[in-house]
DNA sequence: AGGTTGACCTGGACGC
DNA sequence: TGCGTCCAGGTCAACC
């Protein structure tokens, strides 16, 4: 489900609704898939803690704990259809929740995912989850360059390598290539320093708009109030194979590019 | 090592 | 109505 600018809506309204309270008490699961971290570690780490942030590296959600004044983090991920929702403990619990982490005034985190993609870890005490590779919305263009230098793969299959930039999935790829009229399939060690600096502003550019917009929802995403984000309908060709270009109304190919459908303008990017 | 492909899951949309 | 097929916002392991 979620890329960048919909894991930072999330981790922002949990934020909001939870920093500050005590986790009381944690249910996991049955289903294996969802524990990166053992069921016992995870149980031990959150339970009692007191819930100083929640915020975003890459996709990945990250508690910042306090447990008995020493600091610790829980990491959540929520791979294709995962949420986290903040809900009064009274409120029936959905189907495919695999974790309820009860708060000390009623209300419950829960996190549910019906394909089990997501993941929920501990990260190892003294040590900080950094993510996997840089942030997009923070780094320079001079860094960004050099991301790309030398290599041979497509720069739609670049943008999506977590190790190089972490955050941008197949939506705001698609999309900041179409900003920066560049063909996805171009070799991304090939682009010229002005392609990737239009694609360095792009991409920033559209991931920002869509954080103002709460995110895409594309069919089940919601934030931590179950609310829907607003960016679906600023998509210019994510998903919208045959319809003409709203610059010059050629019809929006779909292709395939490093086993992700992919989606542009064949005047528009070159 | 870098690059590519398929496997992991469920559910919704679509065709017959 | 029902069944089969395909597809989906993401990783990973396993292969070249």
């Amino acid at each position: 489900m979620p890329e960048l600018p919909e894991v930072e809506t999330v981790a922002n309204g949990v934020h909001e609704r939870v920093h500050g309270r005590r986790i009381q008490h944690v249910t996991l699961g049955t289903k294996p898939e969802p524990l990166k971290s053992p069921a016992a570690l995870i149980e031990e780490t959150l339970t009692g803690a007191r819930i100083d942030r929640v915020h975003r590296v890459g996709k990945t959600i990250v508690f910042d704990l306090l447990q008995e004044e020493k600091p610790a983090q829980f990491t959540v991920h929520l791979g294709m259809t995962g949420r986290l929702l903040v809900s009064k403990a009274e409120v029936e619990v959905p189907p495919h929740t695999h974790a309820i982490l009860a708060l000390d005034d009623e209300r419950e985190i829960r996190f549910v995912d019906p394909r089990r993609f997501g993941r929920l870890a501990v990260i190892a005490p003294e040590t900080t989850y950094a993510g996997t590779g840089r942030e997009p919305l923070t780094i320079d263009l001079e860094d960004f360059i050099a991301l790309f230098k030398g290599r041979k793969t497509p720069i739609k299959a670049a943008l999506l390598n977590q190790s190089l930039l972490h955050g941008v999935g197949n939506i705001y790829a698609d999309e900041s290539l179409f900003r920066a009229g560049i063909r996805p399939k171009r070799q991304a060690g090939r682009l010229t320093r002005a392609e990737l600096a239009r694609l360095h502003t792009a991409l920033k550019d559209v991931l920002k708009h869509a954080i103002q917009l709460g995110g895409s929802s594309v069919s089940d995403y919601v934030d931590a109030d179950g609310v829907r984000g607003f960016f679906q309908l600023e998509h210019k060709v994510y998903m919208r194979t045959g319809q003409p270009c709203l610059v010059c109304k050629t019809p929006i190919k779909k292709i395939t590019v490093g086993g992700r459908s992919t989606h542009f303008c064949t005047v528009c990017q070159k």
